[in-house]
DNA sequence: GCCGTTTTCGGCCCGACTGTTTTCAGTCG
């Protein structure tokens, strides 16, 4: 079992132990454990297998939690879960994911109700005969029904694109009110997480009252969750919850710092605060009673002698280690960029032609670009064959030599890495290219062993610079193809190629972790943004925010440096 | 369930808001 599944069990179990009330913190020690696993950055199969190193050497990990894990690598049962499946039925756990329903009162209405499903809470809200439960009343009974079909669209998350469409109307309406001395967006879309649950906006205001009034004339305004005097909740027609804090000036970056997180982040500062013998809560950093500092996040961060962290890395991951080192890496920006070296034409699937693209990256700063349309196994794109591609260069090489401002167009093809193996374009033709990125796009159901043979196999391919998608991770898709990414990634490293990061926001193909990880090794990576359309440029912020996620620098990511100097990675 | 320069027990971040209570538990972030 691999690490993504193995964290997914631990948070199961947490679930599971929250809806029999068990000790919080024991429930917390598998979140935590889930966490810890899920960002590892290798295999927990391979820690097992080493007799030099132990799980329990890492932080969060324990005798128990080392033994589930060692269960679930060699496909062992673990009772504990086995038990608590028998007593909790699936369904009943989905009532939780109401909003105002946690695990006492999901307990209690399959406790004293035998309710196990949404349908059955439905029947019995509209009953009216969940108001007679102890602690549940007729507001409850409607707060229940009123969110039984959040609960029913399970996990519905936005993309961070999707939701900095929302966060900057919301933005600009609230500035339409002119007591707003500041006003922030907070929470997983500050740290640019590849999905939003909800908005968190933070602001200072003259009148609190008469910013709250303004806040609910907000277009698409479905309802008002809560209102009190420094917090509203309010819910679009979207779906999307919106919550708006307003905070006194002096302790505007406490409740930013606190309300950007994550979670995990503020539980390590505020752990970090206690030793100091401070107190840290939304309203600023205390001793005793004696406010010491708030007024901005770097005035709380200083206080415990640590950096202003970038949103980004705020993960409890290795922010602190680094900030302990002095080490704090210096993120990649968006401006860092030079070339985009994957992006279709009208050619293929893409919309726009050649010098169409060129203008648009120009426009957008960008010194290259290379133009990679799909190669002809992709028929449904109207793939290019050898003659196709050829011709398609030769008219890159003309309006190159056109040029006098220094853009350089690239010579590329997306190639697809065939089903038996092998390119789909023959060596000779793809020699004449500068940039050859291949590609997964059929075949994705073989088995792990088979998709992993078929890239190394491009990697062993002297033409081919970098892999399109190494994992074929799609964003809000459960499943990706399978691939042994360790032996991606040593290949990767032997000759000298270059992974990418898809930065279409819908891809992000390396996630987070898997980034992190390829950072180790050494291997370079490159941010493209796999554009069909001049817009389609625009979505290279989206792979910005993973790579930061990822505490990728400058010197990380290739197409940071000029053609030249990716030329020499490349061994050409 | 994890952890330890107060170390094998007793802690584990902190506050707002709601609804159901009559002083507070549950939920949320």
């Amino acid at each position: 079992m691999d690490n993504a599944r193995i964290a997914d069990t631990f948070d199961h179990i947490a679930d599971l132990l929250e809806f029999t009330a068990a000790n919080p913190f024991r429930v917390r020690a598998y979140r935590n454990g889930a966490r810890t696993v899920r960002d590892l950055g290798e295999p927990a199969a391979d820690i097992l297998a080493d007799e030099n190193r132990k799980l329990t050497d890492i932080d969060g990990i324990g005798k128990d939690l080392a033994g589930k894990i060692a269960a679930l690598v060699a496909g062992d049962r673990v009772p504990l879960l086995d038990e608590l499946t028998a007593k909790v039925p699936e369904s009943a756990l989905a009532m939780m994911r109401i909003p105002g329903v946690g695990p006492k009162k999901a307990a209690a209405l399959f406790k004293e109700l035998g309710i196990a499903t949404l349908d059955e809470l439905r029947a019995a809200c509209e009953a009216g005969r969940v108001r007679g439960l102890k602690g549940f009343g007729a507001k409850t009974e409607q707060t229940i029904l009123a969110g039984l079909s959040l609960a029913e669209q399970a996990d519905v998350r936005m993309l961070w694109a999707e939701a900095d469409v929302e966060a900057q109307r919301v933005l600009a309406h609230l500035r339409g009110y002119p007591g707003v001395r500041e006003l922030e967006m907070a929470g997983s879309y500050r740290r640019g997480r590849e999905t939003v649950g909800d908005l968190d906006v933070l602001a200072v205001a003259d009148d609190v009252d008469a910013l709250m009034d303004h806040f609910g004339k907000l277009d698409d305004l479905d309802t008002v969750i809560g209102r009190g005097d420094t917090k509203m909740s309010v819910r679009l027609g979207s779906g999307v919850q919106i919550d708006l804090r307003v905070v006194p000036e002096e302790s505007f970056g406490a409740a930013l710092q606190y309300f950007t997180g994550s979670k995990d982040h503020n539980v390590a500062v505020r752990s970090l605060a206690k030793k100091e013998g401070l107190k840290i809560n939304e309203y600023g950093v205390y001793r005793g009673d004696e406010y010491v500092a708030g007024r901005t996040e770097k005035d709380v961060y200083a206080t415990l002698g640590l950096p202003l962290f970038p949103p980004e890395i705020r993960e409890a991951r290795r922010e602190f280690d680094w900030a302990a080192a002095g080490e704090l890496p210096k993120l990649i920006e968006a401006d860092d960029i030079v070339g985009d070296l994957h992006m279709h034409t009208h050619a293929t699937d893409g919309r726009a032609s050649i010098e169409e693209m060129a203008a648009a990256a120009k426009k957008r700063g960008l010194r290259f670009i290379a133009i990679t349309d799909h190669s002809k196994r992709v028929s449904m794109a109207n793939g290019l064959d050898a003659a196709r591609a050829l011709a398609q260069w030769k008219e890159i090489d003309e309006i190159n030599a056109r040029a006098d401002d220094g853009f350089l167009i690239l010579k590329g093809i997306e190639c697809d890495i065939l089903e038996k193996g092998g390119m789909d374009l023959p060596d000779d033709v793809l020699a004449e290219a500068d940039w050859v990125v291949a590609s997964v796009h059929y075949g994705q159901n073989q088995p792990r062993e088979q998709i992993t043979e078929r890239i190394l196999g491009a990697l062993e391919n002297p033409h081919v610079s970098a892999i399109a998608h190494p994992t074929g991770r799609i964003v809000n898709r459960r499943k990706p193809y399978e691939v042994d990414l360790e032996a991606v990634f040593a290949a990767a490293k032997k000759h000298h190629k270059f992974l990418e990061l898809n930065a279409n926001p819908h891809r992000l193909d390396l996630d987070d972790v898997a980034c992190a990880a390829a950072k180790d090794r050494g291997i370079p990576i490159v941010i493209n943004t796999d554009a069909h359309s001049t817009e389609g440029l625009g979505v290279l912020r989206n792979g910005i925010l993973q790579a930061r996620r990822a505490g990728l620098t400058k010197q990380d990511v290739a197409n940071a440096r000029g053609w030249t100097q990716m030329k020499k990675l490349l061994g050409k």
